[in-house]
DNA sequence: GTGTTCACG
DNA sequence: ACGTACGTGAACACC
């Protein structure tokens, strides 16, 4: 053997670092995974690192070991193996498997004796080795041959220790490891060693003598102190050396040709990987899967079977309206788009159920077709066109918002989005981190989706048709086949239809507000240096920290992970303390205006339409909420003057038309009223009282007239603040009263509103036995949280399990009352366009004659979305911009 | 890419 | 003794 490197990792001391090192992680089911996912990644990273020739895993094995023959208390203090730990190491021993790398454990012997017997045999051999393990001990087995690297800092890091660096750390070789360990001992084995004696002494001693026994048998020599103590611990000693010496002959068949490492099965990866979620493992097993394809040419040797479809490349006029034909007999159609909203529709693969599909054949007949090419195929995107306006055939998509782009580019419009892969995966799961197709097929349908070509686009067609029918049954076991089909389904064109509007801009006004903002910043900045004595970036908060809390000297209030925090809340707090603060304040937020909204708005303007167009994500958040992005137009100012003036941008896209905006008035408490039943809450809205009056009054127990401003205001943060989970320190902070103050209003408010902290209490509850928590509309979010071992991520759990139901029944009945919306607009021909949604608010730009319909429409949807115990009820407003609305 | 800050409901 | 409201997205600095 030549030249050869082993890889030898210690499994129970890498599985401990990761389990400590990642913060707690589980499946949507609950299943703990941080440590597998620590392990893993670690892994992954060493192989890339190293590209061993043979690689083993040890692990210790049996709770006895040969070492407590010695001494019965030998790690007698080691805590034993966290809960949440022990189920992962079948885990771990899963993904060894598929790595096709083999586990070594031996009864009696721990994961260090494999490690030492292994690497001596392959020193004997010849062959190098390098050692992974977090345990010191380990450092006694390095030699010219063999180096270990020890996990540093968590799991990122590792330090790589030859003879000279256990040298230069320790001041002993690595064979005096055992020797040094004697005579130091290690409180996390307990091992005694000899007290009194640390590292330095204990360096100058084998340095002069070599040996522990040396040292014993010279004892006489040594000065009185040391002399005393060895005499009385030289027993001890040497026990403890013994428990420190690794057992490098442990009685195995060992054949090295076992270890040859053949590099991971993939498929049995993926596979793993689905089912522990680990997405971010999966994609990086997917790009190296490519180049690897890439690198061996066309032919490569597969060691993984991606997905394979058979398709037709269809060109010919004939072929093609044959295809429109058998899509509207086979009555829908799974079809999978390639191009871009710049190029439009570059190819397409249709998947369908042909009439003459053999049971013997692929029961799918996938047909590839490339309108983008229309000197070669110019039927193509006629023929597509056909089967997308045809109201008889169900389309299935993956993303049909994109889809709708791309047909937009061509002027081509869908009839019948029967199931979009992408939505259905969302509701059956909100919390996943992306819904990408490929990502389904592998947690769903256990493939792999080839990346590029003609294939993968059929391969697409294919698992979205699957797709479709596997998820069209979960969410029909899941009771959400009316959330799915009444509200997100329909939902998707009345988002694109919305992106696609635009929201019309005054271009100039932006550009005022720039120029104004530009002149103004550069004025506070210039008394900023001033003041500080020197410039420097104000929008560094490490240079700013500097500033001030160490050139000016102002108390720090709070820290942030690395540095000084100068949040609003801490230079409010110093406001007084130097003029510099309040100017800072000043200036962070006049930046804020300009680089996020004015300047970033602007940039954002598309050239031809002179509009923004947002993207609504319909698949992002956890409640079931929309969230905007580029721009994001759910976020733009409101609440203080300076910013507020940013809606004056956003204005009606033509002359005669007005900005129409329809907020529901304190949904997420109406919604609390009726989930919670609570009577004084219930009466609260059928009176039509202002409810935060209302709630000052129950809190404060006085009269409904005796309550102050000063009052309604820390009442209406005790409302937020049981929307979200209330905590005591909380809402102390939010209203700046003293905790013990803080905790005798929510005292107060659950006793007057008794139904609300049973709802709180039963909500909780039902969130443990099921393991997720519904709204009305039955939309589900599981719960792993709540069943953590750490305290604070539960109590995160629970306190997401009350707000959930609230905010996403609040999601559930805008978004019902924006399909039922879209369609009447539509049906009646009314030129009125819905452009915005922000969560509880909708916007319109309309023009000035339909306000009579239209306020009477919007109206009417909004409040009977669905029928509560308590009215919903909805404030219009009404301008020539955003800015400027007035009631109405 | 991560951390900090800040805009909204 | 601990660390705390819920849900988002964007800009900037710094690695």
């Amino acid at each position: 053997m030549q030249a050869s490197t082993f890889l030898i990792l210690d499994g129970n001391s890498l599985a401990h670092r990761a389990f400590h090192a990642i913060p707690h992680l589980a499946t949507s089911q609950g299943v703990a995974t941080n440590a597998v996912y620590g392990f893993t990644n670690m892994l992954f990273k060493v192989l890339k690192e190293v590209k061993p020739d043979l690689a083993a895993v040890c692990f210790d094995k049996g709770r006895v070991t040969f070492r407590h023959d010695h001494y019965e208390d030998y790690k007698a203090h080691r805590p034993g193996t966290p809960d949440e730990l022990r189920p992962q190491f079948p885990l771990i021993k899963e993904v060894l498997a598929a790595m096709n790398i083999p586990v070594l454990e031996c009864e009696g012997y721990e994961a260090d004796d494999l490690i030492g017997t292994l690497a001596g045999r392959a020193e004997q051999a010849g062959i190098s080795s390098i050692i992974v393990t977090g345990d010191q001990d380990t450092l006694q087995l390095v030699s010219p041959l063999t180096r270990v690297f020890l996990t540093r800092k968590g799991i990122s890091e590792l330090e790589e220790y030859t003879e000279g660096r256990v040298w230069e750390r320790f001041g002993i070789t690595p064979a005096q490891f055992p020797d040094y360990k004697g005579l130091v001992g290690d409180p996390s084995d307990n091992i005694p060693g000899v007290p009194g004696i640390g590292p330095k002494t204990a360096k100058a001693l084998l340095k002069e003598y070599g040996s522990l026994e040396e040292v014993v048998s010279h004892v006489d020599d040594l000065p009185a102190r040391q002399r005393d103590k060895i005499r009385q611990y030289h027993e001890q000693a040497l026990l403890s050396k013994r428990l420190a010496t690794i057992e490098r002959e442990v009685p195995l068949e060992i054949n090295l040709d076992a270890f040859r490492w053949p590099g991971p099965d993939y498929n049995q990866l993926l596979s793993l990987f689905s089912r522990l979620e680990f997405k971010t493992l999966i994609r990086v097993i997917r790009q190296e899967l490519g180049e690897k394809e890439e690198a061996e040419g066309r032919q490569p040797a597969r060691e993984v079977e991606t997905y394979r479809v058979t398709f037709r490349h269809l060109t010919g006029r004939e072929d093609l309206s044959r295809l429109v034909e058998l899509c509207r007999r086979a009555g829908r159609v799974a079809i999978a788009l390639s191009g871009s909203r710049q190029e439009g529709i570059v190819a397409a693969a249709l998947g369908l159920k042909a009439p003459g599909d053999s049971p013997e054949a692929p029961y799918l007949s996938i047909f590839y077709l490339e309108p983008g090419d229309p000197a070669s195929n110019p039927a193509a995107l006629d023929a597509l066109a056909r089967i997308f306006r045809d109201p008889d055939t169900e389309k299935l998509l993956h993303d049909g918002k994109s889809a709708l782009w791309l047909l937009q580019k061509h002027g081509l419009a869908l009839n019948n989005l029967a199931f979009d892969t992408m939505v259905a995966a969302y509701l059956l799961n909100p919390a996943s981190a992306n819904q990408e197709l490929a990502d389904l097929a592998l947690e769903h349908l256990k493939v792999v989706l080839p990346a590029r070509g003609e294939e993968a686009l059929a391969a697409r067609a294919d698992v979205i048709w699957r797709l479709s029918e596997l998820l069209a049954e979960k969410l029909r076991l899941a009771e959400m086949e009316r959330l799915y089909y009444e509200v997100e389904l329909p939902l998707v064109a009345v988002l694109a239809d919305m992106e696609m509007t635009g929201v019309a801009v005054d271009k100039q006004y932006l550009e005022e507000m720039s120029r104004e903002l530009e002149i103004k910043l550069a004025a506070i900045a210039e008394q900023i240096y001033q003041l500080a004595g020197e410039q420097f970036n104000i929008n560094s908060t490490r240079q700013l920290g500097y500033i001030l809390f160490e050139k000016l000297e102002l108390p720090v209030i709070k820290k942030t992970k690395t540095s000084y925090s100068t949040d609003a809340s801490v230079l409010e707090e110093l406001a007084g303390a130097h003029p510099i603060v309040p100017l800072v304040l000043e200036y962070r937020q006049l930046m804020k205006l300009k680089s996020t909204y004015v300047d970033g708005l602007a940039a954002l303007i598309n050239p031809e339409t002179g509009r923004l167009h947002t993207t609504f994500h319909q698949t992002v958040t956890a409640t079931g909420r929309l969230s905007s992005s580029d721009p994001n137009l759910q976020n733009i100012p409101i609440r203080m003057e300076e910013g507020r003036k940013i809606r004056r941008v956003f204005i009606p896209r033509r002359e005669g038309n007005l900005i129409l905006t329809a907020d529901y008035s304190q949904i997420e408490l109406r919604i609390l009223a009726h989930m919670s039943g609570d009577p004084n809450l219930l009466e609260a809205f059928r009176q039509g009282q202002d409810i935060h009056t209302r709630t000052a009054a129950e809190v404060f127990g006085v009269a409904i007239t005796e309550v102050t401003a000063d009052m309604r205001g820390r009442a209406k943060a005790v409302n937020f603040g049981i929307v979200y989970g209330i905590s005591d320190f909380g809402l102390a902070r939010d209203i700046n009263v003293s905790r013990q103050e803080a905790r005798q209003y929510i005292e107060n408010y659950f006793a007057r509103y008794a139904g609300v902290k049973a709802f709180i209490e039963r909500t909780i509850q039902q969130a443990r036995e099921k393991g997720y928590v519904t709204t009305l509309l039955n939309r589900r979010r599981y719960l792993p949280d709540l069943f953590s071992a750490n305290r604070n991520v539960r109590m995160f759990g629970e306190r997401t399990a009350i707000n959930t139901p609230i905010q996403g029944s609040a999601a559930d009945i805008i978004k019902l009352a924006m399909v039922r919306i879209h369609r009447e607009l539509k049906e009646r021909g009314l030129a009125t366009r819905m452009i915005l949604q922000v969560h509880d608010e909708l916007i319109f730009d309309m023009p000035a004659g339909e306000l009579p319909e239209v306020s009477e429409l919007v109206r009417r949807h909004m409040e009977n979305a669905l029928v509560l115990d308590v009215p919903l009820v909805v404030d219009m407003k009404l301008g020539p911009n955003w800015y400027e609305v007035k009631k109405i």
